[in-house]
RNA sequence: GGAGAGGUGCCGGAGCCAGGUCGAACGGGCCUCCCUGCUAAGGAGGUGUGGGGGCAACCUCACCGUGGGUUCGAAUCCCACCCUCUCCGCCA
């Protein structure tokens, strides 16, 4: 949610920040005199309000002293201004109503630094792991679905069976290779990050502070009955850990890791990356977040960047690194860097992480804020995350880069203290 | 799921079942000052968040789980909902 007193001092500024995301710009022209309205309306409301109060408070007193009639004269006085209230009040809420649904929808600016430019064509690339795409040997261009049953690893049939198309199941080393995944990179990060598993299924309003809703409903599944959300990804209760709390400046930044499983409807998506794990509607992902102050955001930026990089460096896996333009970073997003993994079997650069920095955006829809060391008042906090590691698409990369002419796969060295049983004998790892 | 109890400021805890000057007694904590060789003890004062207005001192509105209602006036009365706790039932 952006500042409404920023948008209300300097209008040209946001107006601009929108435009570089190619944003319409009608609905902030509206917001704007919705909310000089809203102050219009709020003050006469407010004077009111202040005329009742004196004249009740008169009434008591004559009531103590006995002079009943003087204070029903009174009393009429204040009734027809209590009309009047009633009817501002009712205008009030409604232009709060408009100011908000506006306020939720628009995104955020994004950052000085964000490079232009109006889609992922635009994105500038600012590393990329030397590899000769000419350079891999047949046995590596397997697509990873292919090498799954081969190996006996991945049932995709069967999981459609049991739950429909974009649903997976992984089985044997397949399987262990997920849970593995993920206990590693959980312990890569426990060493600063505060080891979290939070519910799945959560409210609207935790939705909604991430941005997640209502802009983006079809995306999220939604347990009717019990009017709760399955979680996209755990950036979504851990951005709401703190939410509505007053936090001190000594204890920032606070860090976490989480491991969950993430729900996605992919409705926008139907039709596309629909073999294999490219596009699931179930995934395990291992999340790391961090709230700060303003100063800290960029050292923490490229802290989550540095240690999502590094794991998937450790992999042995080929990835880029992209700095998001403007036109192309999340709703929420200031400054994006997405990591990209690159998969062998089908040629493909696949996204395994979005790194970013949301500036006070999602922290001032969860009203996350902080008590300042110096001064009074409080400040809205900061909000970064990234994707650890994501599951599915790692595993695919995993599978095709690391496979053997044998047609078995190679684990690399960090996961082999995981996968022990899976290790010895004839299996699909070595 | 059934029965009961309860949700008040940083914490504890009054006020509510006699509605009025209650943003809220009292205690603790915390901050400033005084006292003291230092600390403790003791003394004085202060200590919420958010919106609007003002250069400022300050003024004003809202907030006692949430949302409605009654009333000139609601933390206090009425209704609905949410949450917590205890017991019973059920269950991994």
């Amino acid at each position: 949610m952006l500042d409404l007193r920023l948008i209300r001092n300097d209008p040209d500024s946001v107006r601009a920040g929108l435009a570089r995301r190619g944003e319409d710009l009608a609905a902030l022209d509206r917001l704007v005199e919705l909310d000089a309205e809203q102050r219009t309306l709020t003050a006469e409301r407010d004077a009111l309000r202040a005329e009742i109060r004196s004249l009740s408070n008169q009434v008591g007193a004559l009531h103590r002293d006995q002079r009943a009639d003087e204070a029903a004269a009174l009393q009429e006085e204040s009734r027809a201004l209590g009309q009047q209230e009633k009817d501002l009040d009712a205008r009030c809420d409604e232009v709060a109503l408009a100011v908000r649904d506006i306020l939720l929808r628009l995104p955020n600016l994004p950052a000085v630094d964000c490079p232009d430019g109006g889609g992922e064509a635009d994105n500038v690339v600012v590393r990329v792991e030397d590899h000769d795409a000419a350079g891999y040997a047949d046995h590596q261009r397997v697509p990873h679905w292919e090498v799954g049953e081969q190996l006996g690893i991945l049932d995709v049939e069967r999981a459609v069976k049991l739950s429909g198309s974009m649903f997976v199941m992984y089985r044997g080393a397949g399987a262990a290779l997920v849970r593995a995944l993920c206990q590693l990179a959980i312990d890569r990060n426990v060493d600063l990050y505060e080891e979290v598993r939070p519910p799945t299924l959560v409210r609207t309003d935790t939705l909604v502070s991430t941005g997640h809703l209502p802009k983006f409903v079809d995306e999220a599944y939604h347990l009717e009955r019990d009017d709760l959300w399955a979680i996209p990804t755990a950036e979504v209760p851990l951005t709401s850990l703190h939410r509505d709390e007053l936090l001190d400046e000594a204890d920032l930044p606070r860090r976490f890791v989480a491991h969950t499983s993430c729900f996605r409807r992919e409705a926008g998506s139907a039709g596309k990356d629909t073999r294999g794990l490219l596009r699931v509607h179930e995934f395990d992902k291992v999340e790391i977040l961090a709230l700060g102050t303003p100063e800290q955001a960029a050292d923490l930026h490229a802290e989550i960047l540095g240690r999502a990089e590094g794991l998937i460096r450790d992999l042995g896996l080929v990835h880029r690194v992209l700095d998001l333009c403007a036109g192309d970073i999340g709703n929420s997003a200031a400054r994006t860097f997405d990591i990209e993994v690159y998969a062998p079997g089908v040629d493909q650069w696949l996204e395994v992480s979005s790194v970013s920095w949301f500036s006070d955006y999602q922290a001032r829809r969860a009203n996350l804020r902080y008590r300042p060391e110096s001064g009074k008042g409080t400040e809205v906090l900061h909000t970064l995350n990234g994707s650890a590691l994501a599951v599915p698409r790692v595993w695919a990369a995993l599978v095709e880069t690391h496979r053997t002419p044998d047609g078995t796969i190679r684990i690399p060295e960090p996961l082999r203290p995981y996968l022990q049983p899976y290790l010895v004998g004839d299996g699909p790892f070595r």
